[in-house]
DNA sequence: AAAATTACTTTGACAGGTAGAGTAATGTTT
DNA sequence: AAACATTACTCTACCTGTCAAAGTAATTTT
């Protein structure tokens, strides 16, 4: 199980990834997450929560509310244009994050 | 220029790495970041010293002091053998976070 | 002698992440 | 039908890592 705070700053990165792939809602990305990452790593409802709001007063999600069918309602986020913008970037940022600190770890693996 | 909340939590991983090389001291350490990145990435001076009481506190590196013949006083750092245990773990850690990270950024590049 | 550079320290603040507790609806078990 | 588990979201208080800003002090350059 990673630590959080090794995978801090790249929540955004994650949680707009799976968006925009198609619309999601909160427990279904905790879920995906855990799913795609074995367990690896898993969000925490608190955290997850927090990023949603970060990421919509930076309106790159949009919030709607969708049915009830199988417990509390839930809350769908869509991306944004802007979003998919802001994704992009994120991309090319963890590329060269990932060159930076591979600088660092050479001849150590 | 990176940003450093997204090198967060890395930080430890890249000064002990330095350290290991050779005893290094406060300054020195902050010029062969800038130098080694091609300055796409400097560490603030106030995160270095927390850093150095970080990683002392836990015992993975030890102060000593040197000459001051080129300005302030150097305190000096080496590595302690938990220290190199320890980096170790994080360059483990590390190849595993690039993984999960890469999991998500798939097919975006 | 003044200014620049080298070198370290401390304080207070901020932002992201989190435990824990709470609310609510639906589905399952007994 | 009552009890329990699961799905789903929200809020508050707190912790930790990073950093701006200001300070101390010695040496080197102008």
């Amino acid at each position: 199980m990673v630590r959080s705070d090794i995978i801090r700053g790249h929540l955004d990165s994650i949680i707009l990834r799976l968006i925009l792939e198609k619309d999601r809602y909160g427990y279904e990305i905790s879920q995906e997450i855990s799913l795609r990452t074995n367990n690896r790593f898993q969000i925490k409802e608190a955290t997850l929560y927090a990023v949603f709001q970060r990421l919509e007063k930076k309106e790159v999600i949009e919030a709607y509310y969708g049915d009830v069918s199988h417990g509390g309602k839930r809350k769908y986020y869509r991306i944004t244009p802007l979003g998919k913008a802001y994704l992009n970037e994120l991309v090319k940022e963890w590329s060269e994050v990932k060159e930076i600190i591979d600088l660092f770890m050479e001849g150590l693996e």
